[in-house]
Formats: C-alpha cells, structure tokens, sequence
DNA sequence: ACACAATTCGATGATAAATCGATAATAAAT
DNA sequence: ATTTATTATCGATTTATCATCGAATTGTGT
C-alpha cells in the first residue's frame, strides 16, 4: 500500500462506486436494444429470426450462409428478414451482440460482493470461458468469425460492445494498481494482451477441435498460471472463489 | 539434466537431426506451391492475382471484396482469375498459404546454428512477429480472417498449413524437455494456447489500431515475460540472441 | 512457317441478395 | 361492435455477383 492508511476507506469506498458506474454504463448501453417494434408478435419474430440466425451461421460458417437458410430455419419467407435486418451483414452483427450483452449482465450481477480487484477480474475471465462454454453455439460465430476481424467492420456498436471486453480488464488491472493489490503495472496493455490472447486461445481451441475436454477446469490452470504475473511475489489464492 | 551424460552427445545429435527432418518436412511441404503452369507468363500472372487479391483482400476485407475487385486491381478481366483459381474461396485459401510457406523457409533458414531449445523457441516467435510486420497486409488477412475460422475451411491444405504453425511450437516444447533444458511440462498444449494466444492477440491489435506502435519491443517484452513460465526457476537471457 | 498446346477473355447462365407493393393482422378510435 | 389507421407479412421481381464456356489469341517446338 502505498496510500496513507487514513485515507483507505473512503478511496476504496469511492474506488468501488466508480467502478460500479463503470461496469453499469456498459451494461445498460447493451441491455436495451431492439425496443422500438410495437407488436408483440414481432418482437417474438425477431428474436425467432435472431436465434435461427445463430444455429445456421454457426452449422454453415457466416459467409455460407444464404437468407434462404435462415427464412427456412426460422419457418419464414426470404423476405421477411429484411423487415427486420437490413442486410446480411447486419444480422451477423446483432447476432454476436444479443449474447454479449447478456454476459456482461452477468458479470455485473455475479460480481456484487466480490471484494478485491484479483478476484474481480479472475471471475472476469473464468466466466467469459464459462459463457461460452454454455453458449457453444454464440461462441463458434462470436469468437471463430466476428471478434478477430471486429476493426472491419462497420457497424461501430458491434466494434464498441466488443472493444468493452478489453476495456474492463483494462480497468480493472488500472484500479487493482491504484487499490495497491498489486505493484506498478508497466504496460497494462501488454498484461491484457496475454489474459484476453490466451483466454480467447483457449475458447477457439475449445470451439474447433473440442479440446481441452474440460475447459472450465483449464481455464482455472491457465488462470492461476496467468494471473501472477500481475504480482509475482505474492500468493494469492482464489481456489475458493470458483463455485 | 536428467540424462546420463555419457550419452548427452550422441543423444543431442540425434535430436538435432530430428528436428531437422521434422522441419524441413513442414517447409519442403509448402515450399513448391503452383509449378503446375507451363508458360512463364502464365506463372507470373497467377503471382499478380495473388497480390492483387492480397492488396483487395486487406483493403475490403474477403467478403466484401469482389471478383470484379480483384481484377480490376491486377488489370484482367474478370474471368481470367477463373483460369487460375476455382473460385473466391479458392483463392482466399490460397494467399495466406503462399506467404506462410515464406515464413516457415525463412525460419528454417535463419533458426541453423541456434543450439538451445528455448532460443529456437524464442526465434520462431519472434520471427512469426517480425514476419508479420514486414508484411502487413498478409498479416491483416491472415490473422483477422482466415486464422481463428480455419477448421471452418474445407481447404484441408490451409488448414494442415495453420495447424503445423502450432506443431512446431508443441515439438519444441517437448524438445526441450527432453533435452533437459526445462523440468517436466505438465500440460504442453496450456503453454502453447499462451503463447500463440498472446503473441497472436498482439499482432491482432497491431494490424487493427496500429498500437504497439513498436511491435518488435512489445514482443520481446513479452516473450521474456512468458517464456519463463516453461522454468520459473531458470534465468535465460535471450538478449543476444535477436539481431 | 507450321501445327499444336497453352492461355486469354467477352458473352452468357446461374445463384443469391435485396426491393417493392399488394394483402393481412392488430391496435386504436368511435 | 364496427370502422379506421397503423403495423406487419410475403410473393413476385429486380439487381448484383459468382462462375462457365468456347472461340480467338498467344506462345512453343520442330
């Protein structure tokens, strides 16, 4: 701790609001979108044609697929996706974004209570690994397809809600340095490179060839490996944060 | 080291001569691409598509570039490219695999006379970062589009082609162990997922927002940061190493 | 110079994206 | 409950791009 312990508590104090504002702001910029459908019925439809788009882009790959693949698996005719997407190109960007924003819901949800700056950003990582370990579909289109050529594309929402992901690790290494958790980060960039690169790594693997058969409990390997590398004098211990 | 040293000669040899063969086996795969042409002109106008596709390719994008585009850019008519390629796909597979065949020459070239495991290692990473600055637009395409999707592809040279990037790392991997240059590697597909993925994840964000903006710097960095999860307890200096 | 093979390219067909407007369903107003 | 206005749907059509084909051109060996 380099700060004067009489300030501890109220910096941390504040330290914790900002960073619920922080977190907050992003969830709130994904959480509403697609509001402005009056009927019920189409807004249904939407999320209908949204989730046929998703197992067809990821059983075909994005550019494989045709509008005539999704009408037929979402039971519709051509043309009625295009009462609701523009275009090819704009269904194969809110596809990704729907879900990633559901994980940034969750984040924020699941990281009420957890105390230090390690921990918040170990359950960063494991969940990101454990969402797209339930969402198998959303990560094969997200991860293999969309994320790595994100500067390509137009839609900037799309380019945001992902440049977000980094943001918060970012953030987080930023405040864990100021809350004193760990020593001065020389290149925060270069410690986030590694995280979301080996993290990301492990997903495509996982995605493509099915391996490792237990992602969430490499994930935690690869973490603990990982994460020390903010503070590699200390031992900090999360095996019991996980549940 | 684990080994009986009366044996550290004859054994080190024979594992050298490995490696050789098991690397000039990757390079001779790729090296002789495309001499199926009979007319010299011919040779060359398939190397002209080829870049021109390349410059199209990282200019638009593979999916929003057009036939039409790429001829334009090599000044031939659109069917022409027909002569060459069978289709889009074809030669979207096609121009990173020319350049990747480059690299892994390029390696095996310049990796004769490094003795130790850990440096080969460190080269092959170093390289595949310098190789990929030196050609931006490839890297663009390679690593923004084709890479992460590549079990997508049916193409099973391109993938093969990819997949043989990691190989080697794996097998240099289990080298050095063998060798006795680092302890027992308990989960070498962990290690290797670390650094593919953050030496990726780099170039990733270099090709995208041109930051770092001093890549090579960035990725020795780097590499000292992760190259010593192989031996915690080890203090190699690859100083000298890189020209 | 000739025959033969390799290569080129304009015309054309095939496929899939995207548009449009007539019709149907729902909500709002009376 | 009936009419009216708004919203939503879908078949027919247009547009764009991929891909093919074969006649014309160019290069090669004798």
């Amino acid at each position: 701790m380099t700060k004067k312990s009489a300030h501890d508590l109220s910096e941390g104090t504040d330290r914790e609001a900002e960073w619920n504002e922080f977190l907050s702001k992003i969830v709130k910029r994904w959480s509403n979108n697609s509001d402005e459908r009056k009927q019920h019925r189409s807004k249904l439809r939407e999320s209908e044609i949204l989730e046929a788009a998703l197992r067809v882009f990821a059983r075909e790959g994005i550019s494989k697929s045709r509008m005539g693949d999704i009408a037929d698996e979402a039971g519709i005719p051509n043309s009625a996706i295009y009462d609701y997407f523009s275009s090819k190109e704009d269904i194969a960007y809110k596809v990704p974004i729907s879900k990633l924003a559901a994980f940034y819901a969750s984040y924020s949800e699941r990281v009420q209570g957890v105390e230090s700056f390690y921990e918040k950003l170990y359950l960063y990582l494991w969940l990101s690994v454990d969402f797209s370990r339930k969402n198998p579909l959303w990560a094969r289109v997200l991860y293999l397809e969309v994320w790595p050529s994100v500067a390509l594309v137009e839609d900037p929402d799309l380019r945001k809600c992902i440049d977000d992901f980094s943001r918060i690790i970012l953030f987080l290494i930023r405040e864990g340095e100021a809350a004193g958790e760990w020593p001065h980060v020389e290149n925060p960039y270069e410690i986030s490179a590694i995280l979301v690169g080996s993290i990301n790594q492990m997903i495509i693997t996982r995605a493509l060839y099915l391996k490792p058969r237990n992602i969430t409990k490499a994930s935690e390997s690869m973490l603990k490996r990982l994460l020390p590398l903010l503070n590699p004098y200390a031992n900090h211990n999360s095996n019991a944060l996980i549940p």
